[in-house]
DNA sequence: CCGGTTCTGGTCCCGGAGGTCAAGTATTCG
DNA sequence: CGAATACTTGACCTCCGGGACCAGAACCGG
């Protein structure tokens, strides 16, 4: 009943996570939004109610979509587990390269904006970092379960290691001149496996 | 000739930093910084002319202190190499909780939120980063000299997985609930030196 | 003690951020 | 078809960010 809407909420919402990515919650304007939204103003506070309560959905969004990526890499049962972990991590150096133009991670860039003011933001983030090191600690178990590694090493420290890795790199992919550096990193963090 | 300066320039701006630091560039308004470094707002546009020049003072200065810290601590001479990193990581971890209340690292913070807009807050955290990086890259092959370290593995990648994982630690300690998460990834780092 | 110089707080200003609202429009139901 | 409902829009509003400006205060040399 009533008139339909005009544009999909989804799709709204992905553009304006790619705003939101790009420039930043604090530099980001309603209008520019809309804009990019392809929505009038009115509709942006119609739909969503807050330019916050937007935000906080793109983020979930984020998080339901780009998060469960990495995750899935990690699952490939064809892989040897090391050789896993390496495509993991090298994939994300070409994503930030290639495909999104060195913005970093959308969690990650919230986690330092927001996470001393905005508990709500926060939470997601953490529990975007929970279970992306939870699919380490799970690979990991498993390698050792198959002989692949070391059965002496912690995979809990381990995971963690990686988690920490992963982050790390989407910030130094923001500032590093090309992906050498990126690309050390991974050969390094490979050696605490 | 003519009227000194009622206040510290130095102890302003680190005032200043301490407000962008907390709150990111975007989100501080003139007022805030006016009010916390306790003089009137024209007088901080007539002392560093705007917003932006202070804050890259600002993030100057923080490199000049306390991003020296952490090589020093690297270059103790007194205390085993493997020791020293471990000590230099922890005292992070113990910074970020205790002291600074999980504000994470100022150059971290403004790396996620200015790389793509400021090309000059971008260049200073850039030789910050270099400056960690070769600090870690200076004690890792001194341990190698020294036969404390095995000299089978790269200096350059291991200096860049140790900035890496510092990285990380100070972005984690902004979403972390407990430091523990934090001493597991110092673990594990350490078994990849 | 006086003119030049630099710092000082205060006032004013323009534009835009963040949000609201009334009127208009598409759709469904009776 | 008309009424009820839900979405859309652009106008509008308030407040404040970022900065300009100014009249005076504190200091200097002569």
């Amino acid at each position: 009943m009533g008139r339909p809407k005009q544009f999909d909420p989804d799709t709204a919402v992905a553009r304006a996570m790619d705003v939101f990515w790009r420039d930043g919650y604090a530099a980001t304007t309603p209008q520019a939004l809309a804009d990019e939204m392809g929505i009038a103003k009115g509709s942006l506070y119609h739909a969503f109610g807050s330019k916050r309560a937007l935000f906080v959905r793109a983020l979930r969004q984020y998080g339901d979509t780009h998060a469960a990526e990495l995750a899935e890499l990690l699952h490939h049962q064809a892989v040897p587990v090391r050789e896993r972990l390496r495509l993991a991590l090298e994939t994300l150096i070409r994503v930030d390269f290639v495909v999104t133009d060195r913005r970093g991670c959308f969690a990650v860039n919230t986690a330092t904006q927001c996470a001393g003011l905005d508990d709500e933001a926060a939470a997601i983030v953490r529990e975007m970092f929970d279970r992306t090191e939870g699919a380490f600690r799970h690979a990991i178990e498993e390698g050792q379960r198959t002989g692949e590694l070391d059965p002496a090493r912690d995979p809990r420290a381990t995971a963690s290691l990686l988690l920490n890795t992963v982050v790390g790199m989407r910030v130094l992919a923001r500032t590093a001149e090309g992906p050498e550096q990126l690309h050390r990193v991974v050969g390094a963090a490979l050696a605490a496996v």
